[in-house]
Order: C-alpha cells, then structure tokens, then sequence
DNA sequence: ATAAATTTTTAGTCTTCCCTAAAAATATTT
DNA sequence: AAATATTTTTAGGGAAGACTAAAAATTTAT
C-alpha cells in the first residue's frame, strides 16, 4: 500500500533523475515538493524501507523496478484523467494539471482501465506527453525543440515541455495548439528570437518560448 | 476548509439524522464512520467548532445550514461520479459506490458542474437516490416500498433503499433493474413474502426484499 | 429511588507527514 | 590543505485523526 504523499515523492524522484534511473538530490526533491528538505529525508527512508527506492545516506536517491513502476502507474493515471478532462468535460489544457493532481491518487485498477478504453486508449495526454499502458510502457514520438532545429526546416507541434498554466495561456493568446505545422523561418542572432510560421500567421517568438516547443521530426 | 474526514462526518451526520436535521447519537456515528465513539467525539467538537454542527455534551449532534449544504454537495458529487462510472464506464450499479467515495472529495466546483452537464443533468443517480443541484435542491420522485403497497397493484421500480454490493448483485442475478414494471400479485402471511410479477417473470421474494425496493406510486 | 447497564467524554498515545534549529557531511574556494 | 559554503541529516516538535482505558453522565431496570 502506498499512501498519496508517497506517491507524490515517487512521481518527483522518476521527474527528476532520468525515469527515476539518476540519483537525485534531497534539495531537488524538496524544491519540486515544496517541502523541506529534512521532510524529503524523511520520506526518502520510508521509501528506501519499503524498497520503493534506492538510498545511501549523503549520496541521493533513485527508484527500484517497484518504484519507477509505481510512479509510471501515477503518471499513467494523470495522464489519462488530463485527456478526460479536456476530451470529455472541455477544459483548456491550462485548467486541468491541477485536477489531475488529485485524480491521479484515486485507487482503483478497473476504474483507470475503463477510462482508458473510455478515452479509446490514447498514447498522448493534451501536452504531448506519452500516456504509459498498464504495464508501464509507452513510446515517445521522436521530437525537437525549436532551439534545436534548423532554420527553413517545418514539423508539427507534438507537445510543449513547458506546461505551467502560464505559458500555455501565453500559446492559447497566441493560437498555438498542438497539431500545428510549424516552420521555423529566421533566427535572430541578437536576441535569439525565431521567427515561425503557421497555416495563419507569421510571429516572433522568444528563446524562451522556442526552447518549451517541440516539433516532429 | 473542509478536510476528507470532516466530510465523511458530515455525510453520516446528515444521512442518520432525517438530512442532518435531527439528534445523532456518537454511537450511531461511530458505526456509519467504522471508527470509536471516542474518535467520533474529537471530530464532532472539531465540526462544531466549525460551526457546521450544533453539537450538546452528551446529547447528540445535528447539522448547521452550512453543515447540511456542505454535506450535500459531498452527496451530489458521489452521486453524479457513480452516474458517471456506470453511464459512461459501464460498470454496474453494484461496482459503483467504493470508488465514488473517493472520487467525492476531489475538490474542483468546475469539474463538478462539467461532470454534471457532460451526464446531462441526471436528477437519479444508478441507485435511484436523487442528486442535488448546484445549490443543494432535490427532488425525490414519490415511491412506497413493496411492503407497503397492496396486493394487486403496481408501479415502476424506482430506487433501493439498501445499496449494499450483495443486495444488489441479489437483484443482479434475478434481473431486476430500476425502471422495470412491477406488480405485487400475492402476499404470503406465513412467512411475510411477496409474490412480485414483472414483463419477464413470477418471482417470490422475502420481506427483506421487499422492504428494499421503492415503487413509483 | 437506587442500582446496574449503557453511552459518552476525557486523558493519554500513536502514526503520518510536515516543520525549525542544530549538527554532520560533502563540495567549493582560496 | 585549509577554510568556507552548501547540502543533508538528526533531534525535537506540532497538527490531524485515529486508538485504548478509565471516568463521568445518562438511561434502563429493579
Ligand atoms: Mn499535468
Ligand atoms: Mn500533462
Ligand atoms: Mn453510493
Ligand atoms: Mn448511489
């Protein structure tokens, strides 16, 4: 049995480290948590007891098979009730990352696999990111940032890593959604500013906002 | 704010006492909650503190007008998610009631008031118990338990007073569901059992059942 | 009207998860 | 290689919500 605060810390140390695989620091946990770190040492060792992660003193902590599974299991049903809440009940993708937050530690097997073949089993979330299957696997479509491709170069917008409520209100003023062919045209050297262009609009968008981008490639 | 386990008192408060209005005793309490009459005392003072109950050493608690809202709107949000698990995730009524005492706490007046439009509005949940509205108003369709009706009328099944998984998957397997048509045929003085007569069939049930299901009259 | 039984409250603990302050270990400068 | 700064852990508590055991109040029986 794992509680919800328990989950919470799983689904930080899988976001941190690399699927949970990198070591990652008290500090980082506690940031991401908004807790103290000696709160996060205190859960790290019921973690490390219940053998839901990997902890020697001092040295940061990771997550064993069990762990990375449990947190992919929390992501999993995140993910699933994000596409519920924009899919069914017509949220923005801005509105529903906080709803998630507590759907997620709803217990119930059954309830989450209805729901997926509810939604008709979709492999992405509203942001672009990968929904993993029962057990646990999933498939990233392969992407890059802006900042990372060529100028004259196009692809689709496939998710946005960036997805604080802030910056996808700054893509909802801005028209940009999720399926958009996009086509980077110029690069300013001064400022690091592109300029894209939609199927709508040509527009200059910041470093900032260029490197939360993510197109096919 | 109202925590989860205040919630959970005020429902019991509210469905013991006739909708939070009358006197509950501890003990009454303490075996709806699975929880100590000692436990039960701490929580109600916490509740009347609140002001959400009105609360007497050692006579009883009911439920303040904030009290009584509070609880409805915890009644009206399971209610709606076991409409929504068995309308739209095809679970049977029976399979229904566990995991909407989770979903009921989550906290999001939009999701609630989406969820509700997304159903349509329903009036009944899977059970036939009425669900409020947004404002906390109901109305209770007009029915009279079997035991209560005289031999040879009839009436649509409109609602179960017990929602226990047994009873329910007991009505399961001899299909009877909410909205059949039935008339009471015979009654049996011997034993108190009633002979029931539906579209499909002739059935003999107890007094137990009988005094468990709700005719339209 | 007492005595006995039952119900309710109080007193004192426990667990979970969080905190502050101080100590210990590790990392970074000089 | 020290000295300094930063990170992490330990020690000691607090609030919420549950529990047991004992005391107090109320109800029921005699
Ligand atoms: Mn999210
Ligand atoms: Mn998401
Ligand atoms: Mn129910
Ligand atoms: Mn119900």
């Amino acid at each position: 049995m794992v509680t919800l605060s328990e989950e919470n810390y799983l689904k930080a140390i899988y976001h941190l480290g690399n699927q949970g695989d990198n070591t990652v620091s008290t500090n980082a946990i506690a940031e991401q948590i908004d807790a103290k770190a000696s709160s996060v040492t205190d859960m790290i060792k019921k973690l490390a007891e219940k053998e839901l992660a990997n902890y020697i003193k001092y040295q940061g902590v990771s997550l064993t098979e069990t762990g990375r599974l449990t947190a992919r299991s929390v992501i999993r049903k995140h993910r699933l009730w994000e596409t519920f809440l924009v899919n069914k009940l017509n949220f923005s993708w801005h509105e529903v990352h906080d709803i998630a937050e507590q759907l997620e530690h709803i217990k119930s097997e059954k309830l989450i696999d209805k729901l997926d073949d509810f939604l008709e089993n979709p492999t992405h979330d509203p942001h672009g990111d990968p929904i993993p299957d029962k057990h646990g696997n999933y498939t990233k479509i392969k992407s890059k940032s802006i900042l990372d491709i060529s100028t004259g170069s196009q692809g689709v917008l496939i998710s946005v890593k960036d997805s604080s409520k802030a910056f996808l209100k700054y893509l909802n003023k801005n028209e940009l959604a999720l399926g958009d062919m996009i086509r980077v045209v110029d690069f300013e050297p001064f400022d690091e500013s592109f300029t894209i262009e939609t199927k709508s609009k040509t527009m200059t968008i910041s470093k900032n906002v260029a490197e939360n981008l993510y197109l096919s490639v």
